[in-house]
RNA sequence: GGUCCCGUAGCUCAACUGGAUAGAGCAGUUCACUUCUAAUGAACAGGUUUCAGGUUCGAGUCCUGACGGGAUCACCA
């Protein structure tokens, strides 16, 4: 039983037998002990005071000496203003060592048979990926790994956004202005090039746009629709979506296009099928240079007319509500007011979409948790979709989650692609590798290793220094992105973590020791010791609290927690050449398992360890 | 304007979900490599947790109200 627990329950008793009183065991507040007092745990005493009537350094005392008498693990306990701190016995953090070292997946969960859905990346394929998808395709892929460790059965998904008007611009800008050019003949990454097409388009926009504003008819609309006092400039900054739909001559062409994509046009969709074929190849390169994978990709192309049936269902319940062919759901009860779920031509809507897609990938999978990895911009949206699913009575409705992140500013502001201050995400892979290179030759440990193997290492440090970087801050909150800072290889960084790692590794290879089994003569245990020790001993509660959280960001910290004692281990106690072979014995043990514990823990960000560094 | 999120050291972030003297890293100033990897360790300095009230043994955390920043309020996705 876990040590939290006998305690908890030691308290129950104590309150029972010293003041008569029936308590749970969740009325006991219990925390780790701040590390400048002695003891392990911590019971606050406060809540009994009422029960006792007494005073709490008096409660503190009399529980002590009962937990102290009554329950084996633990030795020895201080009070301090109301706080009774309470100090483990040595062997029970010792045999927990030999436990742990003995077993094979230390954290792995057993199969508890509940498949769960995480969705993530979905990029719209108009373009190359930058910094925003790296945040969410990083979250996704470790939610992934933490789920999967708590015991789920994980299914990996991404939707990827690939029709519309945004993706007929790249088409219509290749077409126009393209020249035939390909992959192959420019040496252009496929989704770098269809990137480029439509920014040339977005360009070629403006242009007109700029153009436009100085005719006759622009400045008519101008003096009819302006609000008061508003001047030109303001007015049109404002008018750019309007001009698109009613004015532009490439707008125009762009929307006729989509209609032709939507009739099934076969010259249309061969250019479509080819231009989304190259950028598929951009974004495997990107996804393999970030170690990712999906388990099913799904298109919107195939599931945006999907949701007939659900609408069908929702009307038939009187959930949705017709307003001639316009569907519409009122949810003005729950303050998300009236949504439209089909338009009054009968075409399909984000909404509509998304609950046709729910089902096919319930009927796909049977799953009873879906995760939505979507920027928090999107909240409204999902809460709109997990109550129109909860009202259908679907049977994983209470297993929705929007795992909401938000944006990602550089220091200078936010990345807007009109100023060009969109950070690519190949550019940003290439920069951390080139940063850890840098760092790496600089100080020269390598040299003696092949040039692949070396390159290997690099990539690892740099990717490593990177998805730290992002996953160390819990995704709900806005986050600055320092370019500079996150190819950091100091402090509170990936690189850190994983020179504990290596050391470790560096320690195992010289010691060259199989058989520790002397460990258990191991007398008295140094601070940095139990430090360690304990934090070993909270990992499965980390890895369970991450992924009820979904937050990769608890087990980032106790990443660091753990490579930080252990370099603090590491400098106060020797291990190679420890004072008796028990002690040499026992520190190798705890550090094969701190290795271990520090390579699974960041695997679960998807960080990798190299050998040496 | 309505709804939601955020506000903690010069900067970037923590704080075990209401507990002790609010912690780390970076940047700054020192010290420690003939040693198992110095991508390290130790020390100093840095705070009225935006502000004002309230709840209670106890508030960065909960409530109310200001102030500041952001998102969203489409028959776009």
């Amino acid at each position: 039983m876990n040590i939290i627990n006998i305690i908890q329950e030691g308290v129950v008793k104590a309150v029972n037998t010293l003041y008569n009183e029936e308590i749970g065991t969740d009325k006991v507040t219990m925390s780790a002990t701040r590390k400048e007092f002695t003891g392990d745990f911590t019971v606050v005493t406060f809540p009994f005071t009422k029960i006792a009537r007494k005073k709490p350094d008096e409660i503190g005392e009399e529980m002590g000496k009962f937990l102290v008498d009554n329950i084996r693990e633990v030795s020895g306990y201080n009070v301090i203003k109301g706080f009774l701190n309470l100090e483990i016995d040595d062997q029970f953090w010792k045999s927990f060592l030999e436990e742990v070292s003995a077993v094979e997946n230390y954290g792995t969960q057993t199969s508890n048979g509940r498949k769960v859905m995480v969705e993530f990346s979905s990029p719209n394929t108009n373009k190359p990926l930058h910094l925003g998808h790296i945040r969410n395709i990083l979250l996704g892929w470790s939610c992934s790994q933490i789920l999967e460790t708590a015991g789920y059965d994980v299914i990996k998904v991404q939707i990827l956004n690939d029709r519309g008007v945004a993706v007929c611009k790249s088409m219509y800008a290749w077409k126009t202005f393209g020249n035939n050019e390909t992959p192959e003949s420019s040496g252009i990454k496929g989704d770098q090039l269809v990137g480029k097409y439509y920014v040339l388009f977005q360009q070629k926009l403006k242009e007109e746009y700029s153009a436009w504003q100085q005719t006759s008819e622009a400045l008519e609309v101008y003096n009819s629709k302006k609000k008061e006092d508003q001047d030109q400039e303001s007015f049109f900054k404002k008018y750019d979506k309007v001009y698109f739909n009613e004015y532009s001559v490439v707008g125009k062409a762009v929307k006729e296009m989509l209609i032709k994509w939507e009739d099934n046009d076969p010259e249309v969709r061969a250019l479509w099928k080819q231009m989304n074929s190259w950028v598929y190849a951009g974004y495997e390169v990107t996804y393999k240079d970030l170690n990712v994978t999906f388990d099913k990709l799904y298109y919107e192309s195939d599931t945006y007319l999907l949701g007939k049936d659900m609408i069908q269902k929702g009307l038939e319940a009187g959930i949705l509500k017709e307003d001639g062919k316009r569907v519409l759901v009122d949810l003005e009860d729950v303050k998300l007011g009236v949504k439209t779920v089909i338009k009054s031509d009968g075409t399909s809507t984000y909404t509509s979409q998304d609950l046709g897609t729910a089902k096919l990938r319930y009927e796909d999978f049977g799953m009873e948790k879906v995760v939505y990895v979507v920027g928090d911009e999107q909240i409204s949206h999902f809460k709109v979709l997990f109550e129109i699913l909860k009202r259908l009575g679907e049977p994983y409705a209470d297993g929705l989650y929007h795992l909401a992140y938000g944006m990602i500013d550089l220091p200078t502001g936010k990345m807007k692609s009109r100023e060009g201050t969109i950070v690519d995400a190949d550019d940003l892979v290439a920069e951390v590798i080139g940063e850890a290179r840098n760092g790496s030759v600089e100080r020269g440990d390598l040299d003696d290793l092949p040039v692949e193997k070396r390159e290997d290492t690099y990539r690892k440090i740099g990717l490593a220094a990177l998805k730290y970087f992002i996953l160390k801050i819990n995704p709900q909150k806005r986050m600055v992105f320092n370019p500079q800072e996150s190819v950091d290889l100091q402090g509170d960084t990936g690189p850190y973590i994983q020179n504990a790692f290596v050391r470790i590794q560096s320690v195992l290879r010289k010691a060259d020791h199989a058989d520790t089994s002397g460990s258990v003569d191991y007398k008295k245990l140094e601070s940095s010791e139990r430090e360690l020790i304990a934090l070993l001993y909270k990992f499965p509660e980390i890895i369970q609290q991450a992924a009820e959280q979904y937050d990769p960001a608890l087990v980032a910290s106790f990443s660091f927690d753990l490579a930080k004692v252990f370099h603090r281990f590491y400098h106060d106690c020797k291990i190679i050449t420890a004072e008796t072979p028990a002690a040499k014995d026992f520190r190798l043990k705890l550090s094969t398992v701190v290795g271990q514990v520090i390579e699974k823990s960041m695997g679960l960000l998807g960080i990798e360890m190299p050998e040496r560094m």
